[in-house]
DNA sequence: TGGTTGACTAAGT
DNA sequence: CACTTAGCCAACC
């Protein structure tokens, strides 16, 4: 029952696990709160694994409010999909409101 | 062990 | 204002 993730993957899950319903953020932001900015890639490769593990992936978009990663999704607009759900609107795979639903780690944790 | 990759971001043209 | 280039840094082969 190690919870001491040393990886910076399983840093970006904790992180991420602890996005609020309804919310999303950006790679730059969940590596901010990491104390890696520059690291901000290494955030979105770690969701790349995030299939196996159970991350609301589709809570994290790129810094513009763009779904990037949608294409690593099953289906086309599954990650939309799923953002839309949450009561989130989202046209031409942009996030709109993006400021209103966005939620940075740094400032809320 | 070393080199390539990538769901990013910022700056430049 | 939109596209291009460069820097970054950890995981993967």
């Amino acid at each position: 029952m190690e919870k001491e993730s040393n990886s910076f993957f399983d840093k970006v899950y904790e992180v991420a696990n602890q996005i609020p319903y309804g919310k999303v953020t950006s790679y730059g932001a969940i590596a901010k709160y990491l104390g890696a900015v520059r690291s901000a890639r290494i955030v979105g490769y770690a969701m790349n694994c995030s299939h196996n593990k159970h991350i609301p992936a589709h809570r994290v978009v790129n810094r513009k409010g763009l779904l990037t990663g949608k294409h690593h999704f099953a289906g086309t607009n599954l990650m939309q999909q799923l953002l839309e759900n949450e009561g989130i609107e989202i046209v031409d795979n942009q996030i709109q409101n993006f400021e209103t639903v966005f939620w940075d780690p740094s400032n809320e944790l």
